[in-house]
Order: C-alpha cells, then structure tokens, then sequence
DNA sequence: CTGTTAGCGCCTTCAC
DNA sequence: GTGAAGGCGCTAACAG
C-alpha cells in the first residue's frame, strides 16, 4: 500500500495548503470554484486515491459493515449476500464478507477480525448457537440473521418461521399419503431445531407417531449423510424423507440411484433454480431471501443511528414450493 | 466506530506508556515478562480491540487481499471464493471480496473502493476485458484469474484453457453422433470468446461446417436464452446445444420441457454436483477450481514482496465430466 | 526494561 | 477563501 499519493503532494502541486485540497475533494463550497476545480482535475489526473483507513480513523465511522456466515457455498447465503450488498450499496455502505465454514472457532475470529477493521456494525448469521456473543461484541452494532442464538432476544434477530414452513412440507408430504416421514436434520443450530420442532408438530396434527429410529441428525462435514439416507429408506422402513437442508438433500440425492425404491417422496429447505429438473420431484420450503436481507440491514443501519434501540425479534413466513 | 478502549486508556490503567502497552501486545521479548502478561490479561478482561485502521496506516500494510469477482451467484466463483480464503487465511492475509454483478461500472467502483481500503494487492475475475485496467489500478499489485484484460499480457493471469476444454465437450457430443451443435454463448468476456474459438476449432477438426445461424450470445440479464433454446432445437435445427455456462444452462432447462425432442444432446462448462441429477444427461468442462485459486494467490503474494517481477500467464486444463 | 517523541494521511476547528 | 495546528490510534526510532 505504499507509493501511493497523499494530500500532500496535492497541495504541493498544486500550490495550496492540505486543508484546502480536503475541502476542495469533499466540493466544499467554502473553496473558490476555480481552485476547487483545478484540484479535483489534478486528482484525477494523477489517480490520486483518498486513503480510506485514514479518514475512518479521523471521523470514527467507516461506512462498512461487516456480515458473517457460514457457508458461502450455500446457494442461500449468497443470495442473502446479494440482497444485503445492494441494499447497503442503495444507502452509501459498503459490505465485507467473512465466511466461517460452520466452525464456531472461525466465527469468533471473524467478529475480531471485523470489529478490528473497525466496521460500523455487524450482521451475523450465527454458526454456533451457544457462541458467547454478548462478550465477543461488546457495543458493536449487531443483527442477527436466519441463525440467532439461543436464549433471550438481546440482538435485533430476522428470522425464517422455520417451524411453521417445515410443518408445511411435512403437511404435503402427508396429504400426497406418505406415513413414515424420516427426517435428517443439520447441525446444531437454532434452524436445526425448530425444523425438528416443525417435523413433530405436523406428525402430531395429523395424528401420527413420532418415532424415534427415523430421526436422525448429520454433522454436515461428516460423510454419513448417504449411509442415513440407506438406513432410512431400505426395506419400506420410510415412505418419505425430509432433508432439512441443501447439503443434504445433495448427499440424499446421491444415494438413491443405489436403493431400489416403488413409491416414496423427498421433500427438503431451501429452493433452489435446478431443483425444477431432478428427479424425483422435490417439495421445498422456500424462503423470501431478498425482503429479510432488506429488512436486516435497515434494522442494522437504525441501530448504528440509535444504539438504545430494544432489540426486536422479527419472522418471516416461507412460502411452500409444491413439486 | 466509537466508545472503543484505546492503547491511551490501557495505558493509563495498567500505569505504563502507551509504547509498553504496544510492546507488550505484540509479545515483544523486549517488555518483563510479568507487566507483558499483566497487560495482556488487562486487554483480554476489558475486551480490547487493537484497532487495525490506525495500525495499517502507521505500518503501510493492511494485510488484506481484495477479490473482485463478476457474479457471486454463480458457484465457480463461490469456490473460487473458498479456495482463495483458505489458502490466504494459511499465510495469515484476510481477502475482502466485492461483487460486480458482471457489470463494468460496478468493478471501477470496486478498483477504488477496495484502493480506498489500501489492499495490498487484487484479485480480478475481470467483467470487461476491454476496461482501462492500466489506469485503474496504477501500481496495485494485481492478479487476474478465469477472467483477463484482452491485449498483452501485462499482469499476471491464472486462467483455464478454455478453448481446449470447449473443444473436449463439443467433440464428446461428436463422438456419440451428434452433427448439428448449436452454441448459446455468454457475455462478452474474454472467455466467452475463447469457448466459441473452441467449438469452432472442435468441428472444423472433425470436417463439420461452422453455421452462424446456430451461434447465438446472450447477455445474461437479457432474458432471451430461452426463446435462443427454442429457436436452436426446434423442428430438428439442432441436435445437441452447448450452454457456455452454467446461468445459461438453467435457462436451457427451464425451456426444454416445453419443446417436444427425439434425440438430442445437452452439454455445459463448469461442473456442479446437482448436475448429476438432472435430465437429460449433461456431459460439461470441470475447472480445476481449487488449484487455480492457491496459485493465484500465491502468485500475488509473491508479486506484493517484489514488484518487479515479470508478468506471466498461465493455463490450466479443465477436465471432462461425461455423462 | 521502559518512556518520549514523531509521524502515518486525513479532517476540522480556529484564526486571518 | 485559505492556512496553521492539532489529533484520531498506532508503531518505531531513539534515549536512558
């Protein structure tokens, strides 16, 4: 980052104190309109760029905010990504991305890492429910999204009814007449749970069992998902099979070709573009991604205006994808 | 930004100088073991945050990488993303990604910004090969991957090979008899063209005359892909249709139901795991994500320490997914 | 082993 | 309409 042109050398050339190229720069009208000019053409003929760390260190404020999630590599998360960049973009913020690939670890050093930079505030979608975040942000500025943690609502948090949308899948697959419903769930986090909780409620509107052996829970980045998706499957143990998120519906996906099945259904979370050509046809919950990114980071940039505000819990409703 | 502990307050409670407390953080042999530790401690408890802004400025170096990408909704970028992060994260650099959209204004503001950010170096996916790039980035230390400037070569350039990967597929199609392949091309990158120069080279070397009437490019935000699908493969025109890429191809997908087809082909650049599911069948180029992302960081590594190195392109061979 | 001093590049009073 | 001076938070050279 060196060899880089400062104010300086502006005002050197062009004959005139540092101050006065500052304030030409920003198009203060308190600077002539002929050396205000000048200098802005001087600047841009010698691609002279304001040094950013600089004047975010002098006027405490660096118009960026920070936004943490566990996996770029969910098709979700990157059309939350999208969403909340050109949101930000529309209000003058910028966005730095940190991905922590579901580890709890990487979480932590990631809001250092932010908080470091010093970004004005922070969205999260939380990696570890249990993540001691009241001492890892102290003051900082902080929504949560999709993921909130556990425990009382001490952050803003816009969440997915989780429970209700897989209480709709669940109802679908019912009426269709499936009537062994297992389920592979995710990982430890809050979604996780409220999608079981959707999973046994619809069972029990409809008056139907809970069993135990067809529940089962994958740590994603473990490789036993297929090995499940046998057991749950083979010899009729199920008529239809849940999987509580992409990953792994991709994992189930995989193993069918292998278990010779007559008539069951998969169902999962999460929509997805190409889920419209495989087969079988796959039912889904489909979150409305683009208004709860929206929503986030103008609750975010509320709070950075008012710190005081009370945080708020908001859910949104998916909306059923019948296939 | 603000209400946040300062090396000064430290200072003052621990009853050194701010130099100490500086020292002492950086784990400096030079500061007693017991007031090092005791300060230490007095960060760890008060939830200090050394703020990175003031150090860059003051050290000249940010330890960040920027990555410009063209579309982060397009998953050989997300793993591009992936690959880079992790290599950067082993040699202790953070990487601030920023979107384009694919639109060329949006990656001038990107240049500045991440500038702004005094990166120490840049990571482009270029969205316009025709962009003044020499004058955009002066002497940022610059590394373009998948994606490069047309002209000379005069920054360093990780790219696959595209026109050999193109022309794989089109003569996988051949082989298995296909002989009129229709082409619906993507934007006007470097690589779109470089995949045309590959079907061209692909049927002329297997004798098959090269029909403008079956290359079509679309701009992607234009959404005509789908009447282009129904034109190619209509009252047998075509019997097989290579997508250029994977935006392209869900477009091709979403059209082909409504067209009533015997035999035909479909095939694609870019792999995805959700492909293997898919019908029809389709055989695409697989880029060599992971290795491509560690040698382009690498390679701005090594440039950042020495400026003065010769810019060299280098070509990585995709590989063949048939199905 | 520790403190003093200076300065990174910028903005913002306060003067004139 | 413009300049001089100070300070944001940090580190590094120089003293002692």
């Amino acid at each position: 980052m060196a060899d880089k042109l400062t104010m300086k050398d502006l005002a050197q050339r062009a004959g005139v104190s540092e101050a006065t190229v500052s304030r030409a720069l920003a198009d203060s009208p308190r600077v002539k309109l002929a050396t205000r000019t000048r200098i802005q053409r001087l600047a841009q003929e010698l691609g002279y760029s304001p040094n950013q760390l600089a004047r975010s260190i002098r006027v405490q404020r660096t118009q960026t905010i920070g936004m943490i999630i566990p996996n770029i590599l969910n098709p979700f998360f990157t059309s939350l990504i999208r969403a909340i960049e050109d949101a930000a973009k529309a209000q003058h913020y910028d966005v730095v991305i940190v991905n922590t690939d579901e580890q709890p670890d990487a979480e932590r050093d990631a809001i250092q890492l932010l908080q470091g930079k010093r970004v004005d505030g922070l969205l999260i979608a939380s990696t570890d429910p249990n993540q001691d975040y009241d001492r890892l942000l102290g003051a900082t500025p902080t929504v949560f999204v999709d993921r909130a943690p556990n425990g009382p609502i001490t952050y803003d948090r816009l969440l997915v009814d989780n429970v209700a949308g897989t209480q709709r899948v669940i109802a679908n697959l019912i009426t269709r007449g499936a009537r062994r419903i297992g389920i592979i769930n995710s990982s430890a986090s809050a979604t996780a749970t409220e999608r079981l909780q959707g999973y046994r409620q619809a069972l029990l509107n409809h008056g139907l069992p809970v069993d135990p052996d067809i529940i089962v829970s994958a740590r994603k980045d473990n490789g036993n998902v297929q090995q499940m998706t046998r057991q749950l499957l083979q010899n009729q143990k199920c008529d239809a099979l849940f999987a509580a998120d992409n990953t792994i519906l991709l994992e189930v996906l995989h193993k069918l070709p292998e278990l010779t099945l007559s008539t069951y259904f998969i169902s999962g979370f999460d929509d997805n573009d190409w889920l419209n050509f495989v087969s079988p046809a796959i039912t889904t919950a489909k979150q409305p991604i683009q208004e709860i990114g929206v929503a986030a980071l103008n609750r975010l940039l509320a709070r950075i205006a008012n710190h005081h505000l009370l945080p708020t819990e908001k859910r949104f409703q998916p909306g059923l994808v019948v296939r």
